[in-house]
DNA sequence: ACCTCAAACATTTTT
DNA sequence: TGTTTGAGGT
């Protein structure tokens, strides 16, 4: 009974609710993991079976560290059948083991978005229809919302809505392209992303015994991060739970941030309407941050109307105010921070890995990078292109997955000419095309390449020798593990060769990673004895950069979005450029949900905090080549002045004069000068020039994802010339037209 | 098949 | 501004 006298009234009664639809409504740093882990040795000790349980995470980082917390009160023998896990994995699991009854094979490999981007891609070439007009980016985003709202290609008819944007944005062919990229992928025996979860609520409702079996199998089901769900996994959990209805959502809806990639706070703020008899809990203690942090926290939370009123509280110190700070440039924003963190260094004894920056963008990292490395900080920004997306790991791993799938096409296009073994891009063309017209896979038409008569013979003989090669991989992956068959395949294909003589700093790092995979796998061999190749393609598919995080051992400063620091927390946080435009969103500034939305993100970034806060903002930023005028984030005026403090910062250097949030006009006089001196140069560029001048009120004119429109009225003259534009699709939006790239109509 | 250069593009991200 | 993409040359 250990593991309840650790938690207060409220937790322990969320635990101790064992029968019946609950939520849990967990605040920022209330402790909510604990709870979770908690529940399941509470189910677990209560005789519960382990197999009975089913606990989904957003990241597989969330679940390894409640497994490893479960692990250490009960013998692994007693935990090892909870099915823990992502959705996107444990639905994957449940598609293996039922691949039969939606006709796939169980060896189903997994497009991520770039494979799924290059599907897209070969599908609108291949349909010679104009790139310009159909985005391979905006259709795989649009297939994606599609799928992630249970739309198929097929019930795409139906909705006379979409349909009808797709023909004012002149896609007539989308249904065509969504149709021809759903059968690739069956006839490929792959799944996107997406399509775990679609196929997953398809095959529960097509098949009842399928549904009662997990129905019946999953006796207690719980969900974390329950804001985050989009609708078709709200659509598999309602299924999951109908039977038992023993459902626990775990979330914070003042902590919803991702709705721009379907997330509905919908799902929890509905969660009534689906389970009226459902009890509410209320984690309302933080544990984490200082009162000063969790009441500014809770100052600007307020102002936003869609939420469920709770109190957030601490018991914590009143703790050190939140430091506000106006500078001039992003420049000196970076030596503001860099600065500040070495003088906390000196004053503490904090290490860099208690300190976090946080951004709205990633391309903010940049400047920050800069100074800290000057002032020999050492740092670690997290974002960008994680390892498993890396070309060259990507390059490997389309090996293995062609030993484990060999009608994965994305992955054949990959590795058919690399390293290059002279099948040029024509010839790989011919293959695609003519594996297209028969039906058939690529590999199949290689196969059968000898009765073919497209190839001339030289051709003919490269593409031969490529089968040879990977038929000599799958039979040697029958006896050897997975470190072994990719050590084979990088020695004889040539990419151990090519990569340890590229002496440049790119392909030095490259080589290192390459040396981490191998050094990956034969960890990853030792611990799965049996098929382990196909394992490891089917984990490595689902797995980010984020799991494998070794901040603390490295001992550096953490840079990072605000969206990647969720769940996460720091004894010292500066967040960076909350500036209009750019904190709040400048998308987002027209719409008021999507201004709640960023509300949210801002309150996030706010509760990361446990001692101390930073905040800054400045009136100038590069961005782009360019400076853009900025002015502080309506956020700041509405954080309660009680908890924040504007201060002059300690580097003379950096501030000559006392800069303070509330001295707008001395400030931007001078400010508008140096604006003003740069203006003729933008007004020579007769490029530039030109665009904005053609622009009148009433011009008709189309936006790259707004669509057309019809431009209501103009503000501002020069560079920063704003345009009022009334779209058919969107509503109205206020553009700065330098950016906008409209297109007159 | 490889190189070079100019144009285009760039806004949050997990699986 | 930096990076990526693709056109055009060899």
């Amino acid at each position: 009974m250990d593991y309840l006298n650790k938690l207060n009234s409220e937790q322990k009664k969320a635990v101790q609710h064992l029968e019946g639809p609950m939520m849990v409504i967990a605040g920022a740093g209330s402790g909510k993991t604990r709870v979770l882990t908690s529940r399941i040795i509470h189910l677990l000790n209560n005789n519960i079976h382990d197999h009975n349980i089913l606990s989904l995470t957003f990241t597989n980082k969330a679940a390894k560290e409640m497994r490893e917390r479960i692990n250490n009160s009960f013998a692994r023998d007693k935990t090892k059948n909870i099915w823990m896990g992502t959705f996107h994995s444990i639905f994957a699991r449940i598609l293996r083991l039922e691949a039969h009854q939606i006709n796939y094979p169980t060896n189903f490999t997994i497009y991520d978005t770039e494979d799924c981007k290059n599907l897209v891609k070969s599908i609108i070439k291949d349909k010679n229809l104009d790139k310009e007009i159909y985005k391979p980016n905006l259709i795989r985003n649009r297939i994606s919302f599609l799928k992630n709202n249970f739309i198929t290609s097929e019930s795409y008819k139906e909705h006379l809505d979409l349909q009808e944007a797709d023909k004012i944005a002149k896609r007539t062919q989308f249904a065509s392209i969504y149709k021809t990229y759903e059968s690739k992928c069956k006839n490929s025996s792959t799944m996107d992303f997406d399509d775990l979860l679609l196929r997953t609520y398809e095959l529960l409702c097509n098949n009842k015994d399928t549904l009662f079996k997990y129905q019946n199998k999953f006796k207690y089901i719980l969900i974390d991060e329950y804001q985050d769900t989009n609708h078709i996994q709200y659509l598999i959990i309602k299924k999951l739970a109908d039977f038992h209805k023993n459902i626990c959502v775990v979330g914070d809806d003042a902590q919803s941030i991702y709705s721009f990639r379907g997330a509905t706070i919908k799902n929890i703020l509905n969660f009534k309407l689906d389970y009226p008899k459902f009890t509410t809990y209320k984690l309302e203690q933080n544990y984490r941050s200082s009162k000063n942090i969790v009441q500014a926290a809770n100052s600007i939370i307020k102002h936003n109307e869609r939420q469920i009123q709770k109190n957030i509280w601490t018991e914590n110190n009143e703790g050190e105010k939140i430091i506000i700070t106006k500078v001039n440039t992003d420049k000196e924003e970076s030596l503001l921070v860099s600065n500040t963190i070495k003088h906390i260094k000196q004053l503490t004894d904090a290490h860099n890995k208690d300190f976090a920056i946080l951004y709205r963008t990633n391309a903010q990292s940049r400047s920050l990078e800069e100074a800290l490395r000057k002032n020999n900080i050492a740092y670690k920004i997290y974002g960008g292109i994680s390892f498993y997306q890396r070309k060259e790991i990507k390059d490997i791993l389309a090996y293995c997955r062609i030993l484990v799938n060999q009608k994965d096409e994305e992955a054949l296009k990959r590795i058919i000419n690399y390293p290059a073994r002279g099948i040029g891009i024509n010839s790989i063309q011919k293959l695609i095309s003519y594996a297209n017209e028969q039906n058939t896979s690529l590999w199949d038409v290689i196969c059968n390449i000898d009765g073919i008569k497209l190839f001339n013979k030289g051709t003919k003989n490269r593409i031969i020798k490529f089968k040879q090669l990977i038929i000599y991989f799958l039979e040697q992956s029958k006896i050897l593990n997975a470190f072994e068959i990719v050590n084979e395949i990088i020695k004889k294909t040539g990419i151990y060769e090519l990569s340890i003589s590229d002496k440049t700093p790119e392909g030095i790092s490259r080589f290192e990673n390459i040396q981490e995979l191998l050094n990956g796998l034969q960890e990853f061999s030792e611990n799965n004895l049996l098929n382990s190749l196909s394992e490891f393609v089917n984990e490595v598919a689902l797995i980010t950069d984020q799991d494998n995080d070794n901040t603390n051992i490295r001992n550096s400063v953490t840079l990072m979005t605000v969206h990647a620091a969720k769940g996460l927390e720091f004894h010292n946080v500066f967040i960076v450029g909350l500036e209009e435009n750019l904190f709040p969103s400048m998308l987002s500034l027209q719409n008021k949900q999507d201004i709640e939305e960023e509300r949210r993100l801002f309150y996030v970034a706010i509760t990361r905090a446990e001692k101390r806060l930073f905040i800054s903002f400045t009136s100038n930023r590069f961005k782009w080549g360019q400076f853009i005028n900025c002015e502080a984030s309506r956020f700041i005026y509405e954080i309660d002045e009680k908890y924040t403090e504007k201060k002059e910062a300690k580097n003379k250097e950096l501030f000559q004069k006392n800069i303070y949030l509330k001295t707008k006009n001395s400030e931007n006089k001078q400010i508008n000068k140096t604006k003003l001196k740069r203006l003729p140069k933008f007004l020579s560029s007769k490029k530039e020039n030109n665009n904005l001048i053609k622009f009148k009120v009433g011009s008709k004119v189309k936006h790259i994802k707004f669509g057309e429109g019809e431009i209501i009225s103009l503000e501002e003259d020069g560079v920063n010339k704003k345009a009022i534009i009334s779209f058919k699709m969107f509503g109205i939006k206020k553009l700065l037209l330098r950016f906008a790239k409209l297109q007159l109509l």
